[in-house]
DNA sequence: TAATAAAATTAGCCTTGTCTAATTTTATTT
DNA sequence: AAATAAAATTAGACAAGGCTAATTTTATTA
């Protein structure tokens, strides 16, 4: 049985793992987690002795089988919790993650099954984030972001990679939910800025920070 | 913010407090917790420094308005979140007491008014306990006891006085639910044992510990 | 390659919440 | 009232999980 912090960590490395495939350094779960670097090397050491992760200073850290099937049940229970928090309680989009957060360290054996059930085994969180199934397999993740569409391109937004409250609001406020259908009419050269037209409507401008948080099918 | 533990203890003193209106001591809560009673008295210093309970060598320990508020909002997420266990996930009535002590611990401002809503303002949990409302009010709480029935007399059952798991399955083993109607035919006098009759059906016998732990209305 | 910068690690400290053992207070019995 | 038992408290320890500051490694840059 894993600790809330070992949890916390677990699925840090998964997250972190995902995103990118480089190698995933202490530095980089600490800036992730808003912890020291010092507090990152002492849990490695505690996942190393129970076998989750595997450290080698080239490689990076790197989950176990038994690490990986751990999280991705932590990554189950968050994006499960948080489709129930959004459907059935009427949350709204930009306030599901943190409670989310703590839910997702509830511990019981069947409780992710069951809940996945009464959901109606959903197959993607209300982010646009593909919900584990119990076999540990999900859906498609989609990696392609606005900031990768070309001029002139239209694209569908399908998942965002931030969920922080503060951009969830920002694009509730420029009316961009998933499934809303975005026109890239133009990159500013000078810093990357993006000039768009959300669902054929008046055009906006978003920075570049922004179209590489929102991720579209083409 | 209350910890998950200054939680626990709240709720802890809160239950001695409704159980028996007697003086609550570190022994009596260090037994309810299964804790040393020298941890509890560290805790008492804490919650008295938070301004939330007042503890006086002749008195007890007492919840302050702000610790019973406290303390009361505890219960009401615990016991809404045993009914959403058993009827929307579908747990048995053993099963749900243990995941909810998790569950209650939840921060979420709105969380409680919202499952709430969602399960139709239960009056009570599973165990027959009221479930407080927003304002802290609260439905009748049963004080009588099978132990309390005089022989002859028929009653039904209307909460448990103890909800482990093995106390559920033996009740589950002799065909008891909340609503059940039970005569109570003879009083051994050697050692308090019940002779009933559950639903009008063959007789069983039951000792003075089941009959104190089952709430009834006559 | 040497100098410098960045990353990783170690050492030592802190808080929370727990424990055991020793001591002091309070209650109960003779 | 004195002796004894029980309860409460204090003192000191420990594990988890975090921090800062110092040091050692590893990468970069000149
Ligand atoms: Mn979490
Ligand atoms: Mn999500
Ligand atoms: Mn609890
Ligand atoms: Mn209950």
């Amino acid at each position: 049985m894993n600790t809330l912090s070992e949890e916390n960590y677990l699925k840090c490395i998964y997250r972190l793992w995902q995103d990118k495939g480089q190698k995933i350094t202490p530095t980089a779960i600490a800036d992730s987690l808003g912890n020291n670097p010092a507090s990152v090397v002492d849990m490695i050491r505690k996942l190393t002795d129970k076998q989750l992760i595997v450290y080698d200073k080239k490689k990076g850290v790197e989950l176990t089988p038994a690490g990986l099937k751990d999280a991705t049940l932590i990554v189950r229970r968050h994006r499960l919790w948080e489709v129930f928090l959004l459907e059935k309680l009427g949350y709204h989009w930009d306030e599901i993650h943190d409670i989310a957060e703590e839910m997702e360290h509830i511990k019981d054996l069947t409780l992710a099954d069951r809940l996945d059930k009464f959901l109606g085994f959903p197959e993607y969180d209300p982010h646009g984030d593909p919900i584990p199934k119990a076999n540990g397999k999900m859906a498609k993740r989609y990696s392609t972001t606005l900031a990768d569409v070309k001029a002139g391109g239209h694209c569908r937004v399908v998942a965002v990679k931030d969920t922080t409250s503060q951009f969830l609001q920002y694009l509730q406020k420029l009316g961009i939910n998933i499934g809303t259908r975005i026109q890239l009419l133009e990159k500013i050269a000078f810093d990357n800025s993006l000039v768009i037209s959300i669902n054929g409507e008046e055009q906006k401008t978003v920075s570049q920070k922004f179209g590489e948080s929102l991720l579209i099918d083409l």
